[in-house]
DNA sequence: CCCATTTTGTAGCGATCGTTACAAAATGGA
DNA sequence: TCCATTTTGTAACGATCGCTACAAAATGGG
């Protein structure tokens, strides 16, 4: 066998998580990685391939432990509806509590990288992709409790939420006004077709 | 007097803001902003003092000739619904006519540098804000034009209108796909107050 | 106990980063 | 025409960039 690594994975991949979230890609350096992980740059070359490679491994990470970790937490609540009011406002707190404020690694990845970069865009479109699922299926239960209309399009109302959702992830960097969001995400769920015995 | 310079100011705001735009502002070099230019770094940091300062005077630029550019275009229309839809139309088409598709100069900044710079985001707030204002005027015309019920929140609206803008704006980088954009404004434009006599 | 194997720490590679010093070039006023 | 003033082009500064060569350290199998 072989000298045994000083580190998990999953924790290195967490850590530098926080700083490609924080920073950018592109406003990331190595050295910053080192420090954040505690891993030499040699450690950190030889497990990843390369900066790339690592935040490609970053975005895989982020998708499982944040995006799935809160469809998991919010999205499979018995009240439906308020499972998914819960979710939104989670969003903003999830947000205003870190210094700074850190909106979403996918929302920053799409505006950075997603325009040129084939695979990142890939990899962000299967993460959005479970969100949509989520809020879909979320949504059918919600029909099957008498919560929304039986006539509601549930992929075509996943797909506005998860549109205002990166809204609310932009607006929250520049406003961070929990008034203000909250009254936002008012807006967002009285526009679902609630059914009206 | 002095040596005369060789290039006109805003013709430089434009060609710095469109590498700005599409590489962000730790993704630009002052190298690559020579080249986009025609100067060298010696007449940009006559100019202009740093990168960071330049950047905010790109700011400046964008929010007058894109973002006032796009209000004037679209949402002073005479049938102030249809030019909202325009508007929304055309933020995808914009984008997606450039290679590579650019979302937003604002959006991009609010994700990568509004957390941490507070100038940054004080210039973004202002941008966003001749936004939402524009927004709320269209409603407003929309509701004395009897397109929208007369209980028409505007102010709310012409927020909501923003969210739903920001979250196109990330979107449209990661699914350029002009079908499913145009089916989301459809949903957005349908959830507005609309009056039916 | 030595070997094959993998990780670690050290040190530094060439390239590029943002920025600047300096002098030549180009103007209008005196 | 000479001067004061500002822009320009050339060249390069120290720092940092992503990345790697190399050998010492640490394991289990033989």
């Amino acid at each position: 066998m072989a000298r045994p690594s000083r580190f998990r994975e999953p924790d290195v991949l967490t850590r530098a998580m926080l700083v490609f979230w924080q920073h950018g890609f592109a406003g990331t350096s190595v050295r910053h990685l080192e420090q954040a992980t505690g891993l030499t740059a040699s450690s950190l070359y030889n497990r990843f391939d390369s900066k790339e490679s690592l935040f490609a491994s970053v975005l895989d990470h982020y998708i499982v432990k944040v995006v799935q970790w809160r469809i998991d937490r919010y999205l499979l609540a018995d009240d439906a509806l308020a499972g998914l009011r819960r979710f939104f406002d989670s969003t903003y707190d999830y947000i205003s509590e870190q210094r700074p404020p850190m909106a979403c690694l996918l929302a920053n990845t799409a505006l950075e990288k997603s325009a040129t970069d084939m695979a990142v865009r890939a990899q962000l479109d299967r993460g959005l992709g479970l969100l949509e699922d989520a809020f879909a299926d979320c949504l059918q239960r919600a029909v099957q409790a008498g919560q929304l209309r039986a006539d509601c399009d549930c992929r075509r109302w996943a797909r506005h939420l998860l549109l205002c959702l990166q809204g609310v992830l932009v607006d929250s960097t520049i406003h961070p006004d929990h008034a203000r969001l909250s009254q936002l995400v008012d807006g967002v769920m009285a526009a679902l077709p609630v059914n009206h015995h």
